[in-house]
DNA sequence: CATTAAGACTACTAAATCGATAGGCTAAAA
DNA sequence: TTTTAGCCTATCGATTTAGTAGTCTTAATG
């Protein structure tokens, strides 16, 4: 499961996404936007800014938006600065490469053999989910709703 | 990243598989074999044991063994017994589905569309890797090994 | 240039989880 | 009835999670 902290970062990207090329955005707005603790959020966006992923400018005027288009910048992207690798074991992890302490024979070792699969295949889908991405896949569902409640009435 | 609990039971069902209709075998032996805290794999195992994986028999000649085939037990099943379940977020687990707190819109939820993508590739993954076909990959593995270390000579 | 708006940074805390240990209890053989 | 081996509960220190508080710095602007 995905910590708060990582939904949060969701959220208020996929805000500043459908808000973009709108200038800065106000922490105190997206906290309040999206229902997020706003102290917390400041420390959130403020680990995006220093992973790239966001821009920031201070005083009056100020706020942050996104460092990159939303097309440019990916679920995995984000989920790794907030949660650490995606892999489920550190010695298959493409980006944070760590030995498992205890195993003796990594390349024989079955359970890596299995969680490398499932590295990959998680890596395939949230690295190629954007931000653009899912504010197009919304407005998809969205229309379905509307689809049903038409044939509804 | 799964936790030591989980990859101590992986470890010890493997192990397990291994031995398969070979009678009990002992905690004690299962913990020095694969150096695991002796204590701690007394718990993982009870659990296992209350989830069905496991059976055990008391007293002298006692010990734990499988409780089905290697074939039947599959790693998803233990990695939900021991870390919950595998969906990055609750609203979309199939074995344990609940509503995330602060979303108003399930439906419309793009963070939901995508991580339904990632719990059903890693079920997929999961839930087809049995404890025989994990021994068989092993064995593969260290064929392929083999075949090296033959060119190499 | 003083004021004010807004993000940056540091520190702290309560609660939960993780990894592990301790010790007594119960069941089954011999 | 003694020994063997799993069952069960409690406890513990370290780490992580979720969040709060307060101060510092930077940038407009009147």
């Amino acid at each position: 499961m995905i910590s708060k902290k990582t939904k949060y970062a969701l959220k208020a990207l996929i805000y500043l996404a459908r808000e973009y090329d709108r200038g800065p955005i106000l922490i105190a707005d997206l906290a309040r936007e999206e229902r997020i603790p706003k102290k917390f959020l400041e420390l959130i966006l403020l680990a995006l800014k220093n992973a790239g992923v966001l821009q920031s400018k201070k005083g009056k005027g100020g706020g942050y938006y996104l460092a990159q288009s939303p097309r440019e910048i990916s679920m995995g992207k984000v989920i790794r600065t907030l949660e650490g690798p995606l892999a489920p074991v550190p010695c298959v992890s493409e980006t944070a490469y760590a030995r498992c302490e205890e195993c003796d024979d990594e390349w024989s070792c079955g359970i890596r053999l299995v969680m490398k699969e499932v590295r990959d295949a998680m890596a395939q889908i949230l690295d190629n989910a954007t931000l653009a991405d899912v504010l197009e896949r919304i407005e998809q569902e969205k229309q379905k709703k509307d689809g049903v409640l038409f044939y509804a009435i």
